[in-house]
RNA sequence: GGGUCGCUAGCUCAGCGGUAGAGCACUCGGCUUUUAACCGAUUGGUCCUGGGUUCGAAUCCCAGGCGACCCA
């Protein structure tokens, strides 16, 4: 490897610690203040003031500016960076034991180690808030250089593949993280303040279901069967419905396997809430409630910007039937239609694509909503009502036939969250989930098996009960104004790197 | 799955058929007020991989790998 070179630099340094008794590796260093703290504390401190405090701190050196017997360090902890100020006098008459100790600090430390330093605090002549360091300790040495300090790093497979680099030199990243902890904690915050409980979900499952995809398949050694990773949460939430709990909801990692683009990862996390005795209307009002509570705690305005747009998350939001909305669009009145091949014809005379894939009148409509509405809803809108034939778990609707109580969440063009009155008559989910077996067996890989012990939980009886289901992945690349899923993801899934080993 | 683009020093990039380059980083020397510090010197390369064309390939062609973007 090329870097070498500068790799046994460092470790000779770190061997030439040890030689002077000083660890390269230490084992604590007492903090009493941090970065941020000390910027926002000393901001009105006039240039050239000294305060007479000691503050001890601690971080990564991000930059060096060396002279004779003075030099500068940026350090950055968690919350900002601050700088050193490092004089030679100072130093070596505060740390008597190490007569040689602003030389070793010249000499043994880099950009990249971690220093642990006590001072004072003051504003140089330049305007700059800095620890005047008294005394300093290495805490760790980095035998790696860092990215170049001016352009950082930008090789975007780079990023994703040593996340822990890209976080060290683009604060944004850590910025979109911390912000990502912040959403997730509102959320469960907001349901717990509503009386909500999580309850924790099996991931590995002998039937994936609750969703139509492609599962992950594993394999358990000594009970010597197949597992599938769940694809959704949603049929054991249903059972702990059945078992007697009103409000419950699990914010997790779900697992399916399909391809990856900007809006994709295999693994992503999401939210379902599931209430007894309310139906999908009253989960509107919960999912406007929990999206811009969560907004508003993080972000701290419902007025948001993203990839340049501008989205306004004020309720209420737009709420508007699939109907009316492909007819806004379209011109195609659906409820119209009697027979498939009529619907067809408008379809592609109104410049559908992939019109003769469609099964249904309600497959044709749903392929006439993701194509000519979708991109269009931009701003929050709750698309209502969903055709029977794409939504096999959700109650048939109370005045309209062939339609199910449904609504989708759309943001930025992307669904954001999914909703039903759940379906709870036993018999009629027992047909819909033969009818998926049917496509299961027919070839359709995205189709589940009869989930058996579910239907037996239904005969038990569910009580009415609204449930949703959200993307939080989605969520914080909205709020967080990242393009695409891996930026609001850490680790995100890459295709395994080819090194040539001899 | 299809198309377009990218891959050259640790990082950011130039070079596009004729001896592999720059800035930063690294190493050495100088400097007590810097902020991308500066000045001087040095070091650093499987030009993603494998084939081909050619007197000669980082450069042209073919195949593959990884990634980005767009489309389905």
């Amino acid at each position: 490897m090329p870097s070498d070179d500068l790799r046994a630099t460092r470790l000779e340094k770190v061997a030439q610690l040890k030689e002077l008794g000083m660890l390269p590796y230490a084992y604590r260093w007492e903090i009493t203040h941090r970065a941020a703290t000390l910027q926002e504390k000393y901001a009105d401190l006039p240039d050239g003031e000294e305060v007479d405090i000691e503050v001890s701190i601690a971080g990564r050196i991000l930059a060096r500016r060396v002279f004779g017997k003075l030099a500068f360090f940026t350090l950055q902890d968690e919350t900002g960076t601050i700088q050193l100020y490092l004089d030679k006098k100072k130093i070596e008459s505060s740390m008597t034991e190490d007569a040689q100790a602003f030389n070793h600090l010249k000499q043994l430390t880099d950009v990249g180690d971690f220093l642990g330093v006590k001072g004072s605090i003051r504003r140089t002549e330049k305007g700059e808030l800095s620890v005047n360091v008294s005394q300093y300790a290495i805490l760790t040495k980095s035998l790696l250089p860092l990215p170049d300090k001016w352009h950082g790093l930008t090789d975007i497979e780079k990023r994703y593949r040593q996340r822990y680099v890209d976080l060290i030199v683009n604060p944004e990243v850590r910025d979109t993280f911390r912000k990502r902890a912040l959403i997730t904690a509102a959320i469960r915050r907001y349901l717990d303040q509503q009386g909500f409980i999580e309850i924790e979900t099996p991931v590995l499952q002998s039937e994936a279901g609750g969703a139509e995809a492609r599962p992950f398949i594993t394999y358990h050694n000594t009970l010597e069967m197949e597992l599938y990773l769940r694809i959704a949460t949603e049929l054991h939430l249903k059972r702990l419905i059945v078992g007697g709990f009103e409000k419950v909801f699990e914010l997790g990692r779900i697992f399916r396997n399909e391809g990856v683009s900007t809006r994709h990862n295999p693994e992503f996390t999401t939210i379902e809430i599931y209430q007894a005795y309310v139906d999908y209307h009253d989960m509107m009002t919960l999912t406007e409630n929990l999206i811009t509570y969560a907004a508003q705690q993080v972000i701290g305005t419902l007025e948001i910007s993203y990839q340049g747009q501008a989205v306004n998350l004020t309720p209420p939001w737009r709420r508007v039937t699939m109907h009316e909305a492909v007819q806004e669009q379209t011109g195609l009145d659906f409820t119209q239609f009697q027979t498939l091949e009529e619907a067809k014809a408008a379809a592609k005379a109104a410049g559908l694509r992939d019109v003769d894939e469609c099964g249904s009148i309600g497959k044709l409509l749903n392929e006439a909503f993701e194509q000519k509405v979708e991109p269009t809803l931009v701003q929050p809108t709750f698309i209502l009502d969903y055709p029977v034939e794409i939504s096999p778990l959700a109650k048939p609707h109370r005045s309209k036939p062939g339609l199910v109580e449904r609504f989708e969440l759309f943001i930025v063009g992307r669904e954001t969250a999914n909703s039903f009155s759940e379906l709870t008559d036993p018999i009629d989910q027992r047909e819909r989930l033969e009818e998926q077996a049917a496509r299961k067996a027919a070839g359709d890989l995205e189709a589940n098996s009869v989930d058996e012990d579910f239907l037996t939980a239904l005969e038990y009886g569910m009580p009415p009960t609204g449930g949703m289901g959200m993307g939080i992945d989605r969520l914080v690349m909205l709020l967080c104004d990242c393009a695409s899923i891996r930026d609001a993801i850490a680790f995100p899934l890459l295709k395994r790197e080819v090194r040539e080993e001899e």
